[in-house]
DNA sequence: GAATATGTTTAAAT
DNA sequence: CATTTAAACATATT
């Protein structure tokens, strides 16, 4: 399941290959989790060109003619640009652009797509100002590690970069949100950018073209297969519910 | 082959 | 209303 930094460098890479293009056609395989039938999806892009394609929280956004497609890629979602005829596996929406066809699949079933999303005024992980953040923080009094990835309080986290940003501001995803200080809140919110960043940057320089799938090789403590970080702390795993938290003891807890 | 893990959203329950 | 829990999804992995 991709996360923020690689739908970021997803998006930018997609639109590399797209930007004004025009859209030929449009075939909606499932319909269960899109917002509008088919035939109004098709009615409304077709024939139109891409114009730019972003990230909005775990949403990638294609501008195309005077609409927005939104593409959820949930958990298992993926892009993938192929050839014409080309066959993919579990087709979601198809989107044809003369020889290169783009599909969103997922074998799930649960990737969404929405014509036009509704703005929003929660605000994106990397657009969020510190004080912003503090305020939020300060209204919460469940897990930090919850509102981290709570969607209506701040977009685009998910599990494995919580818990990465916790680690690497040294605190506990055990901490009460309202019962950090505002030093240590100052803190979390710069780890949150400088992760997510060094994040995009590093999928950037190690899959240049990246259109699909996740990157998460340089990852320090959200690591299933290990029991160690590099330093050599002993990593902690937790279950809530089948959500798992990954940390280490030095990671301070605020109650 | 049969359990199991998987993570996000949404709906339901507390 | 805020917060927590559970269901859904269907496959790859164990």
């Amino acid at each position: 399941m991709p996360e923020l930094p690689d739908l970021a460098v997803m998006a930018k890479n997609i639109e590399k290959r797209l930007k004004d293009h025009t859209l030929k056609a449009l075939t909606l395989h499932i319909d269960r989790k899109a917002s509008v039938d088919e035939k109004t999806f098709q009615k409304t892009l077709v024939g139109h060109k891409v114009k730019s394609v972003y990230r909005e929280g775990k949403e990638l956004r294609f501008e195309i003619g005077k609409e927005i497609l939104g593409l959820h890629l949930m958990l298992h979602g993926e892009l993938k640009l192929v050839k014409k005829d080309e066959e993919v596996k579990f087709p979601i929406l198809q989107l044809d652009f003369g020889k290169d066809h783009l599909y969103l699949t997922d074998w799930q079933k649960q990737a969404a797509s929405t014509l036009n999303p509704e703005k929003t005024t929660v605000p994106d992980a990397l657009e969020i100002k510190g004080k912003e953040f503090g305020e939020l923080l300060n209204k919460k009094k469940s897990d930090i590690k919850t509102v981290l990835l709570d969607q209506k309080s701040i977009r685009g986290i998910g599990n494995a970069y919580a818990d990465e940003i916790l680690y690497d501001s040294g605190i506990s995803p055990h901490s009460i949100a309202n019962t950090i200080p505002a030093d240590i809140v100052k803190k979390l919110w710069l780890s949150m950018q400088t992760v997510l960043k060094d994040a995009i940057d590093q999928i950037t320089k190690a899959d240049p073209d990246r259109l699909t799938g996740e990157n998460r090789d340089f990852m320090k403590v959200h690591l299933p297969k290990t029991d160690r970080t590099e330093k050599g702390e002993a990593i902690i795993v937790d279950k809530k519910g089948s959500r798992k938290s990954y940390y280490v003891e030095s990671q301070e807890v605020y109650k």
